[in-house]
DNA sequence: CTTACGCGGATAGTTGACATCCGTGATTGA
DNA sequence: TCAATCACGGATGTCAACTATCCGCGTAAG
């Protein structure tokens, strides 16, 4: 999987906690990873309409929408994008005794129980927001930290 | 995902109906693939203990236990590896306000999601046998033809 | 002893992830 | 107005993993 996923993600959080915009170069520091490349997994949230950017001298990116309507799923699917994992090649259609193309309008077995298995993964990450993660950090975090980190994040 | 998943499925189906050892040059001929690359995915399932092997003029591979007792998310495991797709490179840790390893000892909120997501994943897998897909596919072929098809593949 | 077969290592080709750079356009503050 | 800052997108390079092939070895049936 995607490491700009797990990025992606703490981004997320650190924004529904700030109050204004934070530039990519905030966001790669704090995290401690190349700024570049966090700058093209923040635009694929942008155009996965996830955050908000503004240009210009004190640029960078907003949650585009309050972080309880925001799902894990829907980062995860913004950076890795929506192709399944599993892709069926439909190899039943090969070798002597392979399927007609007309025998395989439904998907078979193999392909069906794949796709039910991402369907519980989408399922699972479907049910937290990013809210949820921010709370969970905000519980495990002290008072002057955050204070800190807030005011560190808007210089 | 690997495309060695595929392979290793329909290959357990094929072996599960089948009364003899089945060469990997019979299996790949059936699917239509690459018989010196499938054979490094049927090696995977040979060390993984899904399968056995005889040597020899007459070799081939075996199901080392009962089709309803071999579940997919076996067969996925023994392809792919068992390490989690989601990687978590501890990035709380980095930044000028990092987290000290002490802090680390229990995983984060976006790790224990996405070990949540996996599990529900693997759950998915492992309700499902070769049997039961073996069942669907027999289900779905004509007598003759599975008559043919168990010939062939003992010639 | 010959033959067919699985096993493991060595070896490439190809793809996709990871990472960087630069030019463009937009916005703000001097 | 003008320079600085920042997001955006394209182009490019690097590297690991997947895909694929080949060969020598050991094994067991005939
Ligand atoms: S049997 Fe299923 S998984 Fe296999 S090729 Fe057909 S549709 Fe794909
Ligand atoms: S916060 Fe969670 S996902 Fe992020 S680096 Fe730490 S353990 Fe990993």
């Amino acid at each position: 999987m995607n490491a700009g996923v797990e990025w992606a993600i703490h981004c997320c959080v650190v924004l529904s906690s700030a109050d204004g915009p934070v530039s990519a170069q905030r966001l790669a520091e704090f995290h401690g990873v190349s700024r570049t490349y966090l700058a093209k997994s923040l635009q694929s949230l942008s155009r996965a309409g996830i955050v908000e950017t503004t240009e210009g001298r004190v640029g960078g990116y907003v949650l585009s929408r309050p972080a309880d309507e925001v799902s894990v799923l829907a980062v995860v699917q913004a950076i890795e994008g929506r192709e399944a994992a599993f892709r069926c090649t439909e190899i039943r259609q090969n070798g002597p005794f392979g399927a007609s193309p007309e025998e395989c309008v439904r998907p078979c077995g193999v392909a069906t129980v794949m796709a039910a298995a991402e369907r519980a993964w989408r399922a699972s990450l479907r049910e937290v927001t990013i809210a949820d993660l921010a709370g969970q950090v905000a519980a495990e975090t002290d008072e002057p930290t955050q204070v800190a980190v807030g005011r560190w994040l808007r210089p």
